[in-house]
DNA sequence: ATCACTCTTGTACGGATGTACAAGTACGAT
DNA sequence: ATCGTACTTGTACATCCGTACAAGAGTGAT
């Protein structure tokens, strides 16, 4: 209905009010619709409509703020990648506080798999970065980052060590959609753990 | 030039003489071919066209024999989870004949490396698991496929914990793209077996 | 007030994609 | 020999994709 458009060349009218402009927001806004997309359909299935659609923002906004489609999912990446290492500081702290290390690592494990979609996007990035040289720093800098926090404690080695395990335990949840064996895990960082020393006699 | 398709619905000329028939072998044709694509561009990059040229079929084949491109991706997944299969029962049979396995267990690892396609299909497997409800089986299936081989000599549990590792050295050499740190993983593999007893003086 | 510039918004376009389908052909049953 | 059926092959089509771009509209300098 509405017979409306008796100009196609002029139709200012259902044009959207201009909004306050917001250059840095803007970035931002589509760098975490990127990352919300990339969690949900995968980096594979990440689209500029998608994204705009998600953030609220017309499609042009993506090309104008991010050159190319590899450039706004490599921007989600980095916001989720920024995220965790924040997260990581408080974990640090909650570590240090605790007088049972492998247990409040547990703790913050299992705390963290409640949210799988961040969960998810990290080892997205690990896939992603095998196939694409490009955003290998990222998944670098991902992989480094609870090695670097358990170093002082324990040593870059072992930090490592238990680094791996615990990837070990969240990938299995992740893939089986099922919960963390938080007591099996515990144990095994212990035994990864430099001061372990078992019962003598078992 | 060219002078194009003088008689555009009739050309029965440029059609390709029909093959023999053999379904069975064009379907494990399209699943392999569907496992090296997911392998090369990911599952959310993978498409019928792709599949259908990497096996040398026409795009119809793909369609004919698998109802929807979902299906045909999760017979690619298939066919890695039966070839990783098939790999086990080697490793096993090499681990049984080993004097040391935490050291065999990492040569295997080492081994199992060299051709990334196949790991990083697994891993694809993993992530895109999480995501679909559908593929969880596949992805179950390959979680306890190490595990199963290795309880018999340590347990369902520890053979578990070592798997974690395992995957966590593994998805480490992936997503940075460098070598496995084998002894590093030999020791840790060692740790969390069950009969080890760390030297009492350290 | 004018201008240059940056940001916003909508739309266009060539190409790829999933799926449907028509036309043709091999092959076993009769 | 013929016939029905299951398989093969090419193509059609609506939709979605990445990217380009034109047309406004704020904003600060002059």
């Amino acid at each position: 209905m509405t017979p409306r458009r008796p100009q196609p060349s002029r139709a200012p009218e259902g044009r959207r009010p201009q909004r306050a402009r917001d250059p840095e927001a803007r970035r931002a806004a589509l760098a975490k619709a990127a990352m919300e997309v990339v969690a949900e359909n995968g980096v594979g299935r990440t689209t500029h409509r998608a994204v705009a659609a998600r953030a609220g923002l017309p499609l042009g906004a993506t090309t104008y703020y991010f050159p190319t489609l590899d450039d706004l999912i490599a921007a989600g990446l980095h916001h989720a990648l920024d995220a965790l290492q924040a997260d990581l500081r408080i974990w640090e702290e909650r570590l240090r506080q605790s007088p049972d290390w492998p247990e409040a690592l547990t703790d913050l494990a299992q705390e963290y798999l409640k949210d799988r979609r961040q969960v998810h996007i990290e080892y997205e990035l690990c896939v992603a970065a095998a196939r694409d040289t490009a955003l290998r720093p990222l998944a670098t800098a991902w992989m480094d980052g609870v090695p670097d926090m358990l170093a002082p404690t324990i040593g870059l080695d072992t930090a490592r060590d238990v680094c791996a395990v615990l990837d070990g335990f969240i990938l299995r949840a992740l893939a089986t959609d099922t919960e963390l064996d938080t007591t099996r895990l515990t144990a095994a960082i212990r035994r990864l753990s430099p001061d372990h020393h078992p019962v003598p006699g078992s």
